[in-house]
DNA sequence: ATGCTAACTTACCAATCGGTAAGTGGTCAA
DNA sequence: TTGACCACTTACCGATTGGTAAGTTAGCAT
């Protein structure tokens, strides 16, 4: 037998996937059990409820952004700003599931009372900007505006690419990357130093 | 008997902004019906499948939304564009059903054959965007690169303002929209200005 | 009056949904 | 050896899903 913990984060990354592609509603306990190899009451031994399920997900993927946002600690926060958002567009270009499963989220949120856990990362967004020679001189508000107008611009730029780039030709999925680092670099500089 | 062309697009009107709030998986024909007032064949009477008044929905946004940038028509080209997102902005922010219901449609979009039907919105704010004296100079695909970053930032903004707000205070809503349509002005004087 | 058609309705269908109940087989401490 | 527990399975449930079939009703041209 499996130890406890491999199975259930096992179940969280398949979910996370299948979540993160069809949404919610888009996803049901079988077509997870069927990717899991297992029946759908193993999904419900671990997880009561599919809605539980789910926000095991989304506390999974906000402790792993809160960790790849760590992970680019740099000493000067306007470089850390720029290597994290640069990196979070480029890896999220190969791998668009935590993305979606934000957007996903968000589309969701307003109507049932489920927490947000993303609130620590925005949090500590903001705590960075708020480091910079520039971003000291702004309300916070002013600074959480700007935290989720860079995040939400690659959000949607990853959740756009396939799209647009079927109607234009797939050559321009690469001009629309790197168009978008070049933003995330121009908009940092210009936020964050005074 | 009513007329048949009122009917249908009552029933259009319906299905967008339930499309809108919950998605096409968490939209049933039921709960249509219901909103509409009528029995759930009313509605396959006149679209085959759900899937054909999903498609409906989405041809009506594509013209509403064409429609409302030929409204912001300006001889200035960058003033054109400047009004037009942040009208939409603006109108957005009151009803927020036409942007959700286009991020909404750009998650499901990738995995369905379902063609898009947002192209010649896209064309004509290239169109318009290549008429400004700095976004002469640039190619055609950073022009489509720099519009997507616009609506993306819009349509992002209009559905996470309810979650963010709801985090960091009601208050802050104004903030955010404030803060957005300053970006948008700053945005479309930087790009088509040389 | 009659027949045709458009716009519906009621009745019904197999399939699937999320979830419950009751086991089954293996591991491990006592 | 026993009994408890854990991870899981099979069997099943009522509700709901998208969709079909067969009427029903109203307007309208002939």
């Amino acid at each position: 037998m499996k130890p406890s913990g491999d199975a259930k984060s096992a179940y969280i990354a398949v979910a996370t996937r299948r979540f993160a592609m069809d949404g919610f509603h888009g996803t049901s306990l079988s077509h997870l059990a069927k990717d899991a190899g297992v029946s759908k009451q193993a999904l419900l031994h671990f997880f009561k409820t599919k809605e539980a399920l789910y926000a095991a997900t989304l506390t999974a993927l906000a402790e792993r952004m809160m960790q790849d946002l760590v992970a680019c600690r740099h000493a000067d926060p306007a470089q850390w700003l720029s290597d994290y958002f640069t990196t979070l567009c480029q890896k999220a270009d190969t791998d668009p599931t935590d993305m979606r499963l934000v957007v996903h989220a968000l589309l969701d949120s307003d109507q049932n009372a489920r927490k947000w856990p993303l609130r620590p990362y925005l949090d500590e967004l903001i705590r960075i900007t708020s480091a910079t020679s520039g971003g000291r001189t702004a309300k916070i508000s002013v600074q959480l505006a700007w935290v989720s107008q860079m995040i939400g611009m690659i959000q949607y730029h990853i959740i756009s690419v396939p799209t647009v780039s079927g109607m234009y030709g797939a050559d321009t999925a690469t001009v629309l990357q790197v168009e978008m680092v070049k933003r995330i670099e121009y908009a940092v500089h210009e936020f964050c130093s005074n």
